[in-house]
DNA sequence: TTTAATTCGGATAAATTTATCCTTTATTAA
DNA sequence: TTAATAAAGGATAAATTTATCCGAATTAAA
C-alpha cells in the first residue's frame, strides 16, 4: 500500500508528535530506536518531511526534531503520504492504465473509485495528534 | 496499490476471459500489444497464471491461452493478486509493524482495518467475467 | 518427417527502491 | 575559542522489481 519509506515517515512523525506533546525535542537516533527503522534511511526520510514543512529540525547539541502543537491538527497523514509516496496511490488508474477516466473506464475503474475515496477520506481526515495522543496514553504502538 | 506484474496480469486475464467467450485462444504477442504491455515479461506472468490454474495455456502452433467459461466465474480478482503479489495486501499492518493486531495496534489500526476490508470485499466478489463482458460490450477499454 | 509456431524456463540486464557511509554545516556548551 | 553534538547532503551499495533474451520443449500443419 505504502512504500517503506513512507511507513517509515508516518511512524517517525507520529512519534515526534508525540514526544513533542510532552515538549521532548528527539534525535533521528532516538527516532530510529523507538520505530524500529533503520537510521541513516529514516534520517533522509526525516529530511524529506522537514523540506516539506510537517516536521522541524534543529542543530547542534540539544537539536533534534520536533512539531508544533498546532502543526500536529493541521497535518493530515494525506500530507504526510504525498510527501513521500506523492499522490499516485490518489490518481492514476487501478489497473495501470494512463488514460482511464469516467469516459474511458478500464474494467475495474468504478469499484476501484469506491475503495480508493474511502482510501482518501481516511487518510485526508486523520491527523496526526489523533495519532500521537493514542500513542500516548498507551492505545497503540509503534515498535514491531 | 497493486504491482505493475499484477496490473499487467490482471488485464491480460480480463484480455483472454474476453477472447474466449468468442471462442478465441490468444498468443502472448497478442496480449502484450492488446493490453500495451511489455511482451516478454507479460509472458512470464501468464506462466504464473497458467502455474496458478487461473488460465489454461496451450503449446505449438494454434496454441496460446484461454479460460474456461466455468473459470471465469469462480476466478475472482482476489485470486489473480494472491497469485502475483502475495497476499500482502490483505495482510499486515498499514505501517508496516509485524506485530500489529487488535490487541496491540498500531495507531492507524482501525482505520486501515475499514480500508482494507472494503478492498478485500471488492476483490473478492469481483469475477473475470463480470470484467470481460463489460469490455466486450464496450463499457470499458484495457488499452490506455 | 520436417518446419514453423507457440509456451516454458533459465540467465541476465536495467531500473527503482531501500539502505549505508562519510563529509559538511550549524549550533550549543564548556 | 574549542570541542562535541546533531542535522544536511552527496556518493554509493544492496535488494527488489521490472524487463529482456535465448534456447528447449511441445505440437499442429505442410
Amino acid at each position: 500500500m505504502f512504500s517503506k519509506a513512507c511507513e517509515y515517515g508516518i511512524r517517525a512523525a507520529v512519534y515526534i508528535a508525540m514526544q513533542s506533546l510532552d515538549g521532548r525535542r528527539v534525535s533521528v537516533n532516538e527516532i530510529a530506536e523507538e520505530i524500529d527503522s533503520p537510521m541513516a534511511f529514516t534520517a533522509k526520510i526525516l529530511q524529506q518531511l522537514t523540506k516539506n514543512n510537517i516536521i522541524d529540525s534543529v542543530k547542534g547539541p540539544t537539536g533534534g526534531f520536533e512539531i508544533e502543537r498546532e502543526a500536529m491538527d493541521t497535518v493530515k497523514l494525506s500530507k504526510i503520504v504525498k510527501a513521500i509516496d506523492g499522490d499516485k496511490i490518489y490518481v492514476g488508474c487501478g489497473l495501470g492504465l494512463k488514460e482511464c477516466n469516467a469516459d474511458k473506464p478500464c474494467p475495474l475503474h468504478d469499484k476501484f473509485v469506491d475503495v480508493r475515496s474511502n482510501l482518501r477520506t481516511m487518510l485526508q481526515s486523520t491527523s496526526l495528534y489523533e495519532l500521537a495522543t493514542g500513542l500516548e496514553v498507551g492505545l497503540t504502538y509503534l515498535k514491531r
